[in-house]
DNA sequence: GGCCAGGACACCA
DNA sequence: TGGTGTCATGGC
């Protein structure tokens, strides 16, 4: 157990060195994070940033914005963030539950507890267990580690975890190793996908990286 | 022109 | 529970 926490704070300490800490999430506010959470799902963030700009252009990156905005508005407006039909639907059901259990304010939202939030959050269609993880940890500073298809790439190839483990598996190796610190989680898994885009594609070996001399 | 991107869900065996 | 199809735009 301690020597795993020490590689995984080796491995984070290189990411660090590489490429400094990064301040994630590129977001002017928390429920900026909420929205781009559910846009970015399967999705290149270049993409999203043009749904974003979008919602920001009409004045809708708000609760009631997108609460009042029609679902065929909203669809073309978040258009470039591809699967737009699907996200349209996922954000309005994301707004209406906030409005049904918290009163449209995230900022009551992250005063539950949040291992319970969490739960709830799972039972919301449209959000998924990395989606509810970036909200919680991205937007509500909650110490919830976030796994993506880029943790996954790299942890599976530096042989600690399995590639098809399921995310609260792998989940759980960093909850269950590291201290819950949201400062220490946010910036591991940003660097992970900073180091992931480069590094961590589908049908490219880390050939090169930093991390070239820990991977199988 | 193909590949891929910071998933989630329905459906099936 | 695990595998597969679906949803779609845009950069490289």
């Amino acid at each position: 157990m301690k020597m795993m926490k020490e590689t995984l704070l080796r491995i984070f300490d290189l990411l660090l060195e590489k490429y400094g800490p990064l301040g994630w999430w590129p977001a002017d506010s928390p429920f900026e994070i909420c929205v781009g959470a559910i846009l970015t799902q399967n999705t290149n963030w270049l993409n999203v940033e043009k749904a974003i700009a979008n919602l920001k252009q009409e004045k809708l990156l708000t609760p009631h914005g997108l609460r009042d905005l029609p679902l065929e508005r909203l669809a073309a407006v978040i258009r470039p963030a591809g699967f737009f039909n699907v996200k349209s639907v996922r954000l309005k059901w994301f707004i209406n539950w906030l409005y049904d259990s918290y009163g449209g304010s995230l900022e009551r939202m992250f005063s539950a507890d949040w291992r319970e939030l969490r739960e709830e959050m799972l039972l919301v269609k449209g959000i998924g267990r990395e989606t509810a993880d970036s909200m919680l940890l991205y937007a509500g500073h909650k110490p919830t580690f976030v796994v993506d298809a880029y943790t996954v790439r790299l942890f599976s190839r530096l042989g600690l975890v399995r590639e098809n483990g399921g995310y609260e598996e792998i989940r759980s190796l960093f909850m269950d190793n590291l201290p819950g610190d949201a400062k220490l989680f946010n910036e591991y898994h940003a660097l992970i996908v900073r180091h992931g885009k480069e590094h961590c594609r589908k049908k490219q070996r880390c050939a090169g990286c930093i991390l070239h001399l820990l991977c199988r």
